[in-house]
DNA sequence: AAAGCGTGGGC
DNA sequence: TGCCCAAGCTT
């Protein structure tokens, strides 16, 4: 992982910078480390410090997160390093309370930073370790009703020497070894202590409560090219599902999509596919109709962007495949 | 405090 | 193939 400092340097006192370890754990919040390793080298080369992050236009991190999800990790990225800049003068604040207080650092992540960039004893609780204390202990409480009992057998256990290295290990421990699945258990140092080994009630913990079903919702998008090349598209709105992301007008997406109107009049056509998108809480069938725009088209949402500025890749993925779609329709029909 | 909030990979 | 899951936070 290019965020982390090797133990034998941590060991002579060379800790990681703060700013990486801060990028790396937002972008892991509820994402594989494989999602994010390109991400974060596309972020650190293209800003190499908080400042220069801070400084970023929102439009321009906005797009370089795109495709990664939970886009509210983003707006408050950018907000959280502004805050860095102005309220504590480039530097990120070296203890749990001080980390608590920036936009988007939570319990495990304030943890996360002051123990792996400052090497102070907290306590982090990710899924990993609750999974892994759950089996430790053999606690069949569901979560997440479990997660105090689970973040107080954590604690306990975090030791004063190398906690740093010790949050990193207990994590690796639950991604590797202690995994979901299929535990390896007979390869696991912590296999004579745990409960859940003894007892064989490993891979049915941790307790669960079951999640709802998700609703279909349906939704219209238009995409349009107009004759000089350029797309009509639309920055959404700064809260909510994809807020603050660049995407395609369109009708609401609902079980019952009110009536509503194209953004502007034209022959649209209804392409013969819909984008199938799944969200965290409903699946999308998106029907997507395509048309010219003449020039001098007043839509009534949305601007031109020219089709040089305009990169398919700052799209959310549900924008993305919209737009693939429609691709192939301009193509296949020149 | 329960719900909202993305996406891709593995099985 | 659909479901589960991933180094959670905010309101």
């Amino acid at each position: 992982m290019p965020w982390r400092t090797s133990p034998a340097d941590r060991a002579r006192g060379i800790l990681p910078d703060p700013y990486h370890i801060w990028m790396s754990e937002v972008m892991l919040q509820q994402t594989t480390v494989a999602a994010v390793r390109d991400y974060f080298l596309r972020f650190t080369a293209r800003w190499p410090t908080v400042a220069d992050l801070a400084a970023a236009e929102d439009g321009d991190v906005m797009g370089e997160w795109a495709g990664l999800g939970y886009y509210a990790r983003a707006r408050n990225l950018l907000k959280c390093a502004r805050a860095v800049v102005t309220d504590h003068g480039g530097q990120f604040p070296d203890t749990l309370e001080g980390l608590l207080g920036l936009p988007g650092v939570g319990p495990y992540t304030a943890a996360a930073i002051a123990s792996i960039a400052f090497d102070r004893a907290e306590t982090v609780v990710d899924g990993n370790v609750e999974r892994v204390m759950a089996r430790l202990y053999d606690i069949h409480t569901p979560l997440p009703g479990a997660k105090p009992e689970l973040t107080a057998r954590a604690a306990r256990l975090t030791p004063t020497q190398r906690p740093g290295d010790y949050a990193q290990a207990v994590m690796d421990l639950g991604a590797t070894i202690c995994s979901p699945r299929n535990p390896a258990c007979g390869i696991c140092p912590w296999q004579t202590p745990c409960a859940a080994r003894r007892l064989g009630t490993a891979t049915e913990l941790p307790k669960k409560t079951p999640k709802k079903p998700k609703p279909t919702r349906t939704g219209i998008a238009y995409i349009a090219r107009r004759s000089d090349g350029d797309w009509l598209l639309e920055r959404r709105p700064d809260r909510g599902l994809l807020g603050g992301m660049l995407g395609w007008p369109g009708s609401e997406w609902a079980e019952q999509v009110p009536p509503h109107a194209a953004p502007f009049d034209a022959d649209w056509v209804t392409l013969p596919a819909q984008a199938l998108h799944t969200f965290t809480h409903f699946h999308l069938r998106l029907t997507i109709q395509v048309a010219v725009a003449p020039q001098g088209t007043n839509p009534t949402t949305g601007s031109f962007l020219s089709g040089d500025m305009f990169r398919p890749s700052d799209l959310p993925t549900v924008m993305r495949k919209a737009f693939d779609l429609a691709q192939d329709h301009f193509v296949g029909s020149r």
